[in-house]
DNA sequence: CACCCAGAGAGAACAAAGTTCTTTAAAACC
DNA sequence: GGTTTTAAAGAACTTTGTTCTCTCTGGGTG
């Protein structure tokens, strides 16, 4: 699907705070509710634009502590990897995890409450699927975090 | 600000699908408007509920690379972070950024539609602030992605 | 032990959205 | 140059968000 200037000034709004009103939206877009209506829509339908949720603070519910776990792996079979797939879906405290090329296979991002929640979420993984080498990156500082795409 | 099973619920709903109607929520938690609306509230007066947002698909936009850049840097004092958080910050390719303890001081999250667009990305950084080393790891596949926090 | 008061939930009433429809204008295509 | 298609604007309609009032329950007090 093809998008126009207009449905990205849409989108950018969309992904910066979609709780306001379809006016007030397409008046800082520059059109009227039908049309940003419609091209919502239609975005909606394309897949371009996904859920729409809340996004709550995580040091205010006590996940205090943010880690990045590298994954490296000896096994590479497709048992393994399915095991370690939903291993990590299954999991809620892994918010984000990615296959990677080169000799780290997997990288997580882990929030917990604290170092201790961290072990237990650890000693479970190595414990549920076999892992070669693990390193856990520990966050001191969130610097940014957005899920608003460049477009 | 404490919260009970009911905000909890109430949370976790709105952390999947905040597009929903107060009526559907209510009824997914087991209680009425009222009550549902005046708990939201107060969790968004409390800062537990941040902003509401669209989750745009990033492989329909056409950002098909994702990087995650570890730096190290040699340099620590204030004025180089300054500029180093400042250059980040202003980057809309970077979607997460943390400061790390440890050997390596900074992740970055990097989204971007190619290999060539990371290579403009990384030497404009550089370019920017002096880094000592990255090292940059590529994902080949996406296994989860949530901003849904375990409440 | 009865009484009163505070807090929270349910349902009705009201206000403000979202959604659809119709008309109009503009642009693209014969 | 006329015709068809596309999209926008504004009005009409429907659903939802927001407020209000009433009721119930639980806790403290005379």
């Amino acid at each position: 699907m093809q998008l126009d200037g207009t449905d990205r000034k849409i989108l950018r709004e969309l992904q910066l705070d979609a709780g306001r009103s379809l006016d007030e939206i397409a008046r800082a877009v520059g059109s009227s509710k039908t049309p940003v209506w419609n091209r919502i829509r239609k975005m909606r339908e394309g897949g371009v634009i996904g859920p729409q949720v809340v996004i709550a603070d995580a040091d205010k519910l006590g996940f205090e502590a943010c880690f990045f776990v590298l994954v490296r792996t000896s096994e590479h079979d497709a048992d393994w990897q399915g095991r370690f797939l939903h291993a990590v879906r299954s999991r809620p405290e892994v918010m984000e995890a990615h296959r990677l090329a080169g000799d780290i296979d997997y990288i997580l991002k882990v929030r917990v409450q604290n170092a201790r929640a961290y072990d237990v979420f650890y000693q479970a993984l190595i414990s549920e699927v076999k892992v070669h080498n693990v390193t856990a990156l520990l966050s001191m500082e969130e610097i940014k975090n957005t899920t608003a795409l460049p477009v």
